[in-house]
DNA sequence: TTGTAGGCGTTATCAA
DNA sequence: TTGATAACGCCTACAA
């Protein structure tokens, strides 16, 4: 057994109770007597009881953030990289991070959220690739459970978020190839639960809009946000005999990966024949052949202001700016810089 | 506040005893008592305090993993595709997952082991990219405390593992392209202190020796794992005028990937002037251009693995085969796949 | 089959 | 400035 407050409140001949304080920093110890305990602590190796403190305080110094997906989902760069900046945010503030795993809108996910709101292992929650209806919003609004969220939803409730303009950055987007003289410009989305797709694709269709191009139904196809599925999506557009694109902006970088490998199978030269882009900036899509034109949101750090954000909640303090809304940056590279 | 065993217990007029025993599916329960208390539980949304039983059972049905490396730069998908693993399995053995981030052999990485230890938020760690002498082994080994990892070290100390042969894989990778006519293959490394260099890059030795190839220094480069580091690396080994490589294995996808990027950046076209492999399997390897011949290791049925492992190790249960060596498999994609 | 009571290791209240 | 004591919510010997 680990040692406790008692054996080292033993050792000094003092009360626990004095121990305890003279570790928590309270002023009411005598300098001397501190400064035995402190010494005496770290001799003989003492570290509080996580449980004990959790228990008797009623806080258990964590947060939580379940990875939104299954299995072939979680290799999402997005994610490992929030996961960074929540664990440094989280250890940096001497929390810890607890992770877990559920599918969308699976019983899994009903079953994590409620043992976490209920079972307290965690005093508050991390949301992200929120859903337009989203019940895990409604649920911990519901149940007063702290919480920030990646995004936002269309549910009238209120909660602190952040979340990209991705919407203009998707307009923004559609001028610049609109600019170099694109008009069969296609789009690769995620299903429509998501917000991410609703801001995505309006951006897109204002884009259109914009640069006077008319919005056609047969250049708009649906994925899954992985490789894979931007793959496929990318394939069928390009078969399409009379219709096929002549750029495809995808809903994130690893769409628009998969959607350059099937460019490429169909004997496409990215960035001559065709124009591809994706978003998020992720470290991958600067390595892709050609590198990929894409619109970067800074994961990392949102993470941890994320975290920031959540702990003046946890706290019961007011959020200066509860609303975040940032620019995504377009970084045009070679599989878009040409005009036709 | 939560509603605890208490409240359930007062509004059937039992006492917490039956309540708990109830729950916990003792036999000692009368059926319909047993099933008027899961009926209440469920319909108070009545879910044990995690503390509460953390401190009276004495473990904390959590396990731990710290991600070994820097931030940002930690969104290697390794990490991310083993996390899943591990939080799938955590979720399914009904044990949370607690994250962390530290750098090898940093001050933060001894304090979140010492806490970790000391503290017992955990009842278990998962080493991964272990080094060849491993602090982390030596302190857990000596406090007695639970672990498993992925990969082996070189000190005289018996713990549960897994790893992959990665020695023989590189060993075979070097086969397959020396059977194509190759003699000048690199090999681009990462730092001397990790496990997993010492293996492959002695696998890559042998695979050459094999061949009746002779070793030469000036093929032969240090990286760090990521690729833009693989990016650096290639270049430099591609701009020596008398000695450019006309292939390079790499320790792993990503450090591939950036080398790709070098050569192509070069002119150099890949699957015809020059050979390129990886190691890994990641997901990115397959949409690559062109596709990457890797060694593929199954990265998340082994974290999956190694928490049954875990498990049976914090149990104190004997685990039938504590070390296990799995062979990676050769994936060979265009990226290799010609002969000189 | 059910209930009583003690204690896991802390922190917080109150008294000395 | 220090100490005794009562919880926090749960599990479990033991008693009824």
């Amino acid at each position: 057994m680990a040692v406790t407050i008692r054996d080292v409140a033993k050792r000094l001949r003092l009360s626990i109770t004095t121990v305890s304080r003279a570790l928590d920093g309270y002023d009411d110890v005598a300098d001397k007597t501190r400064a035995r305990v402190i010494r005496a602590a770290r001799d003989m190796g003492y570290v509080p009881s996580r449980a004990a403190r959790q228990l008797r305080r009623q806080r258990a110094d964590a947060i939580g953030y379940i990875i939104p997906g299954r299995a072939p989902y979680f290799t999402d760069p997005f994610s490992s990289e929030f996961i960074a900046g929540l664990g440094d945010a989280a250890t940096s503030h001497n929390l810890d991070l607890l992770i877990s795993t559920a599918p969308p809108d699976s019983d899994a996910e009903l079953y994590v959220y409620t043992r976490w709101t209920q079972s307290r292992p965690v005093d508050g929650i991390v949301l992200s690739r929120l859903r337009l209806k989203d019940w895990r919003v409604k649920y911990l609004a519901q149940n007063d459970f702290p919480f920030v969220a990646h995004g936002h939803t269309h549910l009238r409730l209120d909660f602190p978020y952040i979340e990209m303009d991705s919407r203009a950055g998707f307009a923004q987007l559609v001028k610049h190839l609109a600019d170099r003289g694109h008009r069969r410009i296609a789009y690769i989305g995620a299903p429509a639960k998501f917000t991410l797709q609703a801001e995505r694709f309006t951006g897109y269709q204002e884009g259109l809009t914009a640069a006077g191009i008319a919005f056609e139904e047969t250049l708009v196809a649906e994925s899954d946000l992985t490789r894979t599925g931007g793959y496929q999506a990318a394939g069928q557009l390009l078969d399409q005999a009379r219709h096929a694109p002549a750029a495809i902006i995808c809903v994130n970088d690893l769409t628009a990966i998969g959607a350059m490998r099937a460019a490429r199978e169909r004997g496409r030269v990215i960035g001559r024949d065709i124009a591809i882009a994706g978003y998020d900036g992720t470290d991958e899509s600067e390595h892709t052949d050609p590198p990929l034109t894409t619109l970067k949101q800074p994961i990392y750090d949102t993470a941890h202001r994320l975290v920031e954000m959540l702990l003046r909640r946890i706290a019961g303090e007011p959020i200066a700016d509860p609303h975040v809304i940032l620019q995504p940056e377009l970084i045009v590279r070679q599989s878009t810089a040409f005009s036709v």
